[in-house]
RNA sequence: AGGCGCGUAGCUCAGGGGGAGAGCGCUACCUUGACACGGUAGAGGUCGGCGGUUCGAAACCGCCCGUGCCUACCA
């Protein structure tokens, strides 16, 4: 024992120099000259903190490069962060508002200042947090979105679209946040269901004749009403069609209307049109040539004049109401209602509120010139693309999603009324005429073309959404516009690896982006994985209070530090009471430390197909185990080691070698099969088992009979013994490396140079291939005989209540040839595993003593009883084992019994179960027997 | 409303036309010279329900029930 490894494995001391090592050694650059293999890290928020979701889907990634690394493929992981533009500019600006200051009296270039400022100090702290996680990144390439390489291929980007017709600025109804003051787009509107009301409100017919009653969830809209549409074919309303209502409150005349749209069978089947202030009204309103009215200032407070789009009608809006937020207007205008005896009636009533997903405020459909991308040209290719089979979705399903959305998709708006992102490279004349340019004196070329004279150009302030900018990432992280080497080698990459929440929101426009500007997909796969939530299947939020993070399961934390992580910044402070309390009931000791390589292979164990991934910390538990014991049999294989000299002299493999080595190839084939096929559990599975239960559990119980120089093994089996006991085990680390980086590249580095193998890092050596090691049926059939044995003799053991240090006299009966052979060669190993002193052979025509019986196969185990085995328990053993083979005995027996499945079912699955019939027929038998033997008692 | 999932051991989940699996938990025994973050032996399931296809269904098909997510929404 020259150097024995500290125990039990401390995972803490040895990480972060391993991950130095890597960095130290250049491990994660492209090398060599293998096929390229490339993952585009989907950048994350470059202020955000690293949650369970990034950790999970980083492991997955990392999973695929070291394999390919090893492989001898040339890999880039390229890293990097996005500026998040929402998320930045309002955080910041929450900063400044405690120093009692606003982004406009700071003005612009101050306050991009400000964010570069803060960004420079506190944003990267998750691509630190990834390192931990021991993400092989090629951190010299890092790329961020507004760096100055990727900002100019932006601008390129947004002038050729445009140039080709593909950009246009237009006035529409958009997603308006009134607190952020920006448009937003769909896929940054969240509705859920809320309780609200439904105000039924009459509109009296202008000639005085009555009037009609509209039902509406938004009575201050009613300002901005220009009609009222009926189905048309409803009898109730067909004289008023044509005709004119007085609208409340306003006092103006406006047009009853007959639109498919409307349904007859919903509140009164009249329906008010505000089309500046409603997706559906303006669909209405553009059929219908009306003229649009806005009442809205941009935080949603009453306008005093209300302004009309499209049309000529000129509003004042009462004085009373002006100023008014827009929810106090809410109540002031049901008040006016009421007053004039207009307010029909109210009811409670659900609705879907539309909630921006950064300010939580119900975002306002407002009208608005902002630009867009025309997607109709572009989604075609896109979706052809997939159709073909360009790009493939795993689970293939996902392409269903994708298909769904891009049949319906929509122009997408890609302005924001922000500061931080990048500013659209369009300025205006004094006309409001558009130029758009690279530089401002390319747009001063332009229009002093256009005017026939120099003239002052203002610069359009408005940024541009940050997933136009993510949807280039793949190209643009490579250099382009330029034509780069990297371009050219790694551009298609090879998959994308992503959660189904953004296929809309990234996956497609990359898609859609790529094939413009490349010509070519961006990624020629997509794997899809599932999300992760908390164990009780809830999504992990900060809101919650269910959020881990996974550096705390690596390096353990308190649970008065987690309350308190858990409770601080919240969004409604009123909440922190409960989530302490939660917290504390769910880790009253806190989360102990399991390490990086547990994470990750928890991550890896948990990426089944499905779409969730409810988290258990007992399963990490379970793999930080896992660790321990790999780590403990590495200290054994070691212990064992001659240190130098183990791959010098005469190597004789005995069953027990040529059976683990079978295992290892079996293993090595399910893992590159799981990995190929992005079926990471699978892989986990087949790694833990062959460790546990092959090499632990089996072989090296197997390896230390022979080790001991009492049982008289050769040297030269000795020396296979213990070369194969390090080989075995070099090998499947350089197998599950991919998953557990650290634990791997440490035992390692002790064990490849007793081997004579050596080289700077396990990540740089081989993948194991499907070289040698034939299958051994001779060997794999001797060692499960051997097992179905000793288990046979422990399951004595156990039902008895033998003590396992009392050795036992067996005694065999019966069986084959083959037996009586196995039982004499692999005598040494039956002895030490089943504890055994003596065997012997009975002949068969012999009554054997009193004692407890097993079969294996035509073999019967006896052992003796002489005050060992307790009759009783015999017994019931046997009794249950009988009822237990009875009840199969007739299940095959109907089987076999119908003629239908004697002429139909294939030949080899009848002969099956004849010889189950058979089997099970003699082992009754047998327990007969015994059953008779023990009454004799 | 439409789409997509899911329902298998107490829990978390694999599997998938021919004898029900894993991990955790549970029970009993065991500090056996790698490992108690361990070992050995056990207990535990009408595979959501009902039909259909089939010689054979937990698996394939249909319907139903429960449940989750996504998309679109009725003012």
């Amino acid at each position: 024992m020259s150097d024995p490894l500290d125990r039990p494995f401390s995972p803490a001391d040895i990480e972060h120099e391993c991950y130095q090592q890597w960095l130290d050694l250049d491990v994660f650059p492209p090398h060599g000259h293998g096929d390229p293999y490339c993952i585009m890290l989907p950048p994350p928020n470059v202020t955000g903190t690293l949650h369970m979701g990034h950790a999970f889907q980083d492991t997955l990634m990392d999973i695929l490069v070291r394999t390919m690394r090893m492989r001898g493929r040339r890999v880039l992981w390229q890293p990097g962060t996005d500026h998040a533009g929402i998320a930045t500019q309002m955080l910041v600006e929450r900063q400044i508002a405690q120093e009692n200051t606003d982004r406009h009296s700071l003005g612009r270039a101050a306050f991009l200042d400000r964010i570069w400022q803060w960004q420079k100090q506190s944003g990267g702290q998750i691509t630190q947090q990834m390192r931990r996680l021991g993400a092989s990144c090629d951190w010299s390439r890092e790329r961020f979105t507004l760096d100055s390489g990727l900002s100019h291929a932006v601008t390129e980007v947004f002038v050729r679209l445009y140039e080709q017709n593909l950009i246009y600025r237009g006035k529409r109804l958009v997603n308006w946040d009134p607190v952020l003051r920006t448009a937003v787009s769909d896929l940054e509107v969240l509705s859920e269901e809320e309780s609200g009301h439904l105000w039924h409100i009459r509109y009296p017919l202008s000639d005085g004749s009555g009037g009609i009653v509209v039902a509406t969830t938004r009575p201050e809209t009613l300002l901005g009403d220009v009609a009222i549409a009926v189905h048309p074919g409803d009898s109730r309303y067909q004289s008023l069609i044509g005709t004119t209502v007085r609208l409340p409150i306003i006092n103006q005349d406006i047009p009853v209307i007959a639109d498919e749209y409307v349904d007859p069978e919903f509140g009164s089947g009249c329906v008010k049109i505000t089309p500046a202030h409603d997706f559906n009204d303006y669909q209405i309103g553009q059929r219908h040539h009306l003229p649009m009215v806005n009442i809205f200032s941009p935080d949603a407070h009453i306008l005093a004049e209300a302004e009309c789009h499209a049309g000529t009608l000129s509003r004042s809006i009462p004085e009373a109401l002006h100023g008014m937020e827009r929810y106090v207007a809410r109540k002031a205008v049901l008040a006016m209602l009421k007053d004039q005896g207009l307010l029909v009636r109210t009811e409670e009533h659900r609705l879907m509120v539309p909630r921006g997903d950064r300010s939580q405020t119900v975002i306002e459909p407002y009208l608005t010139d902002q630009w867009y991308v025309r997607t109709g040209p572009l989604a075609e290719p896109a979706m052809a693309a997939v159709r073909e089979g360009r790009i493939r979705f795993v689970p293939e399903n996902w392409s269903k999603t994708y298909f769904d959305w891009m049949e319906r998709i929509e122009d997408w708006c890609i302005s924001r009324q922000l500061w931080w992102g990048h500013q659209i490279p369009a300025w205006y004349g004094p006309d409001g005429k558009i130029f758009v340019a690279r530089h401002e004196d390319e747009a001063q070329v332009q229009a002093s073309r256009h005017y026939g004279m120099p003239v002052s150009l203002q610069r359009d302030p408005d940024v541009l959404d940050t997933w136009f900018s993510s949807a280039l990432w793949p190209f643009t992280t490579l250099g382009w516009p330029e034509k780069t080497p990297e371009l050219a080698e790694f551009y298609p990459t090879s998959v994308l690896v992503t959660g189904f929440d953004i296929i809309f929101f990234w996956v497609a426009r990359m898609i859609m982006m790529g094939l413009r500007f490349m010509g070519e997909v961006p990624f020629r796969e997509v794997y899809v994985h599932g999300l992760v939530r908390d164990s009780e299947g809830q999504k992990m939020s900060k809101s919650k209070g269910n959020v881990l993070d996974p550096l705390d399961l690596v390096d353990g934390i308190e649970a008065e530090a987690l309350v308190q992580k858990r409770t601080s910044g919240l969004m409604q402070p009123k909440m922190a009471d409960k989530i302490a309390r939660d917290t504390r009931k769910e880790f009253p000791d806190g989360i102990p430390s399991f390490g990086t390589d547990a994470l990750r292979f928890g991550f890896a164990a948990l990426a089944t197909q499905g779409r969730d991934i409810t988290f258990d910390l007992k399963r990490i538990e379970g793999y930080r185990n896992f660790c321990n014991k790999l780590w403990n049999a590495a200290r054994f294989a070691l212990m064992q080691a001659a240190p130098g000299a183990e791959s010098d002299g005469e190597h004789l493999l005995l069953p027990p070698e040529r059976w683990i080595t079978g295992r290892l190839q079996a293993c090595k084939a399910s893992v590159s099969r799981a990995i190929e096929q992005y079926r990471f559990a699978d892989a986990a599975q087949a790694l833990y088992q062959f460790f546990w239960n092959d090499y632990c559990d089996w072989y090296i119980e197997l390896a230390k009979p022979v080790l001991r120089s009492e049982n008289g093994f050769s040297e030269a089996e000795q020396r296979g013994t213990r070369h194969t006991l390090l080989a075995i085990l070099e090998e499947g680390l350089r197998l599950l490396h991919p998953i557990m980086p650290f634990i791997t590249e440490i035992l390692w580095q002790r064990i490849a140079p007793v081997l004579g193998r050596s080289g700077p890092s396990i990540a740089l050596a081989p993948y194991p291939g499907m070289n040698g090691g034939v299958a051994d049926n001779v060997a794999d059939a001797d060692i499960e005989w051997l097992m179905a044995v000793v288990k046979a003799l422990r399951s004595v053991r156990g039902e008895m209540d033998i003590p396992a240090g009392r050795t036992l006299a067996v005694l065999l009966q019966a069986g084959t040839a083959s037996d009586r052979e196995r039982s004499e060669r692999l005598e040494n190993w039956l002895f030490a595993l089943g504890r055994v002193e003596k065997l012997g052979w009975l002949e068969h025509a012999v009554e054997p003593p009193p004692a407890a019986m097993q079969l294996v196969g035509e073999m019967r185990i006896f052992v003796p009883l002489a005050g060992l085995i307790n009759v009783e328990a015999e017994r019931a053993r046997l009794g249950k084992e009988e009822q237990r083979l009875r009840a199969d005995l007739g299940k095959i027996r109907t089987k076999l019994a119908q003629e239908s499945f004697r002429t139909r079912a294939p030949a080899e699955v009848v002969a099956k179960e004849e010889a189950q019939l058979l089997e099970t027929e003699q082992a009754l038998a047998q327990i007969a027997d015994q059953q008779r033997r023990l009454l004799s008692l």
